[in-house]
DNA sequence: ATATTTAACGAAAACGTTTTCGTGTTGATA
DNA sequence: TATCAACACGAAAACGTTTTCGTTAAATAT
C-alpha cells in the first residue's frame, strides 16, 4: 500500500510521448507546439501548452545531446580541488559557462598520470563537448602527452590553463609567471633588500621553472649576482601537506646558514607563509628583519600574520577566459558546420592568453 | 588544402555503425561481438573485436545514458566552491564516485535561491540520477524548499549534506555540530577559561545554531552562567571577504568592552584566526591570556601562528559518506527495477549520517 | 527422409528529441 | 467545377546503443 501511494504521488518527468497519447496528437506536433512553431493551428498550440506547463514539461537533456551531437557541458580536469587557486579557476569556469548556457563536470587527475587518462576517455566518449585542464605533475614528469593529442584529434578542443606546455597545441590561459616573479625580485630590490633567497619547487613544473627564471633575470638586470646558496629547492613530489615539519626544518636550515638572507621570493603561498613562520621561529622580524613575497593570492597570505605580500594570479579571471576560449571556438564550430563552404583557413592558429600579474602589497614587506 | 590535412589526421570517433558498414556485418552483430556474447561466431569475434581495437571504438556515454535512462553521473549542488571544506566534500565525493564508476557534474547556488532552481531544474532534466547538495543562505533565509520537493518526487534521489533541513525528507549526512561545540567549549573550561565568549553568526543558517545551542550547552552543565553579553553575532548576510575590516573593528570593539574574556569559541575558522590577530593587536597573548579555539579544519587553522585548535569537520569523510549513500540507493534502485516484485517496504525510510567530531589541539589552547 | 535442434546472424524496437517531407482537408481562384 | 495554395497535421528518419525476436542454414535426431 504504501509502495502504492508513493507511485501515486511520483510525478515522473513527462515526456512528448505521453503528452501526444494524452491529447490525441502526434509527437511532432507537441514538437512543434512547444517550440511555437506556426505550423501549428492557434487552438491545438494553446493546448499542448498549457498541458505541457500543467505538467511541468522539460525536453529531456540527453535526447537532446543525442540529437544534436553536442551535450553543452564542459569538462574540466584539474590535479586537484583542495586548493584555492583552482577553486578559483573553476568559479570562474562555471561563471561564464552558465551564462552561456554550459554545464560543467569535473575530474581530478590528483597530480597522477593514469588518473588523468582514465578521466579524459570517460569524458570523452560523448559526455562533454570541450576540455578545460591544467596538467597533472606526473604528466610533466614524464613528459607524455599523447593522450591530450588524441583527444584533439578526435575533434575535441581543449584549453589548457596554468600548467601548460608547448608541446600539444590549443588554446591556453597563462599567468605571466616570468615577469611576475620579475616585479616581485624588483619590489625587494626596491626595498633595500641585499641578499635575496629563492624558494621554489623542483623545475618540472613549468611555472615553478619560469618563475625561477625571472628570480634570475631580475637579479642579473639589478646589478646582483645569483648565488646559488640563496635557492632552495623543495622536492614536492610528496604530499605537501603531511609534510610540514620537514618543510620547516629544511627552510630554517636554510636560514640559519644563510643569515645573511633579509629578503625571501616563494613561488607559493605554502613556502612564504612557512618562511615567515620559521623566521619569527628564528627570532628574525618581519618585515623589519626579512621581507617576504609569494606567489598566489590566496586564503593564507591575507589572513597570515603578518599578512603576505604576493603576487597574485587572478584564478578566477583565468576561468572565464578559458572558458570564454573554449566556447567561442564550440560555437564558431557549429556556426561552421551549418555553411557549405567557409573560407575561414584561419582554423588552426590557437590563442594564448596571458594574465598580467600585479603585486598586492601587504605586510611581509616594507 | 589545409582543410583536407586536417581532415585525414581527424580521427572522428567511430560508431557501430561505421564498424558494420566496414566489416559487412550488421550493428547487432557489432554490438554482440564486442560485448563477447557467445551468439558470434569466434571467427567474426576476433574480426570485429580486432577492428574495435584499432580505431579506439569506446561506446558513446550519451547514448547509452539514453537508452538506460540512467546516467551515472551525480550532480553537486553547492553555495560555493572557493572554500576549504567544500573543496574537500567534493573531493570526498568524486573519489568514491569515481570508484563505483560515477561521473560528478558540479552546480553553484552561489548562496543564492534563484540559483539554486536554475541549477536544479538543469541538471534535473536527464543530466543526473540524483543529487549531493548543501542549502545555499537565501533558501534557509526563505525556508522554501518545494524545489527540492519537486525534484524528490519525480523520483531522483537527493543527499544532502551540512547545512540540512527537516523539512525535506532525504538521507543526510550531517557533523554533529553540537557536540562538537560542547566538545570545545568544555576544553576550554578544563583549561581553567572563566569567561568564555562565542563569536558566531546569525541564527537562520542551521549549523551556526547547533553550534551556538552547543555553547550554551556546555556552559549550563558545567556551572557556568551564559551571558549575553559574551556572545557576538556576525551578519555574514554580505559577502565576507570583502569585510575583513568590519570583523576586525567588531571583534576588538566586542574585545574591549568586554576585557574578563579569556576564551574564545568560534563557530568557524575565519572568525578564530581574526579573533586570534585582533588580541594579539591589543596586546593579548595567545594562548597565556586568551584561548581561542575554532570550527572547521582548514588551511586557515594549520598554518595560522599561533596555529589554531579547531573542531575537525571531516569535509572529506562527509563526501564519501554522502556518495555513498546516494549510490547506494541509486543502485537498489536499478536492482529493484530488475525484479517484478519484491517485498522491501522498507524503502522509504532515510538515512542521516552523523560525523563525530573531534578536537585537533594546537597552539592556540594551553 | 523428415523433423527438430543448434549455430550465427540480421531486423527492428526502444530510449526522447527535432526536423524533413509528405498528405489530406479546406478555402479561394480561374 | 476543376485547380491550386494554404493550412494543419502525421510519418519517419536520425542521433548511437542494447536487446528481443526472428530467420536461415547446417547439424543432429527420429
Amino acid at each position: 500500500m504504501l509502495l502504492y501511494n508513493e507511485f501515486l504521488a511520483m510525478k515522473k518527468k513527462i515526456t512528448l510521448k505521453q503528452i501526444a497519447k494524452e491529447l490525441d496528437v502526434s509527437v511532432s506536433t507537441v514538437s512543434k507546439a512547444l517550440s511555437g512553431s506556426k505550423e501549428i493551428s492557434e487552438d491545438t498550440t494553446q493546448k499542448i501548452q498549457a498541458f505541457a506547463k500543467l505538467y511541468n514539461y522539460k525536453p529531456n537533456n540527453i535526447a537532446l545531446s543525442l540529437k544534436n551531437r553536442k551535450t553543452k557541458t564542459i569538462g574540466i580536469l584539474i590535479p586537484e580541488i583542495v586548493h584555492h587557486f583552482f577553486s578559483t579557476v573553476i568559479r570562474g569556469i562555471e561563471r561564464v559557462a552558465n551564462r552561456r548556457g554550459y554545464n560543467v563536470i569535473v575530474g581530478l587527475s590528483n597530480e597522477s598520470f593514469a588518473k588523468e587518462i582514465i578521466n579524459m576517455e570517460m569524458l570523452a566518449n560523448g559526455s562533454i563537448d570541450g576540455f578545460i585542464l591544467s596538467i597533472s605533475k606526473e604528466t610533466l614528469l614524464k613528459q607524455d602527452y599523447h593522450h591530450f593529442h588524441a583527444t584533439i584529434s578526435q575533434g575535441m578542443p581543449i584549453v589548457m590553463f596554468d600548467r601548460v606546455v608547448s608541446e600539444v597545441e590549443c588554446d591556453k590561459v597563462i599567468v605571466d609567471d616570468f615577469n611576475g616573479a620579475v616585479k616581485a625580485v624588483k619590489k625587494l630590490i626596491e626595498n633595500n633588500c641585499k641578499n635575496i633567497a629563492l624558494i621554489t619547487t623542483m623545475d618540472y613544473v613549468s611555472v615553478g621553472k619560469l618563475r625561477t627564471q625571472g628570480y634570475l633575470e631580475a637579479l642579473e638586470t639589478n646589478g646582483f649576482v645569483p648565488d646559488s646558496n640563496l635557492i632552495l629547492k623543495i622536492d614536492d613530489s610528496l604530499n605537501v601537506e603531511n609534510h610540514l615539519e620537514i618543510l620547516e626544518t629544511e627552510i630554517a636550515q636554510f636560514f640559519q646558514t644563510n643569515p645573511q638572507i633579509d629578503g625571501v621570493f616563494a613561488v607559493n603561498e605554502l613556502y612564504a607563509v612557512t618562511a615567515m613562520k620559521v623566521a619569527k621561529k628564528l627570532g628574525m622580524h618581519v618585515p623589519d628583519d626579512i621581507q617576504v613575497i609569494g606567489f598566489t593570492d590566496g586564503v593564507l597570505s591575507k589572513h597570515a600574520t603578518p599578512s603576505l605580500t604576493t603576487v597574485s594570479q587572478h584564478g578566477q579571471k583565468m576561468g572565464e577566459q578559458a572558458a570564454n576560449l573554449l566556447i567561442d571556438r564550440l560555437d564558431a564550430e557549429d556556426a561552421e558546420s551549418e555553411q557549405y563552404f567557409t573560407n575561414n583557413d584561419k582554423k588552426s592558429d590557437f590563442i594564448k592568453v596571458v594574465i598580467e600579474t600585479e603585486i598586492i602589497e601587504r605586510e611581509s614587506t616594507k
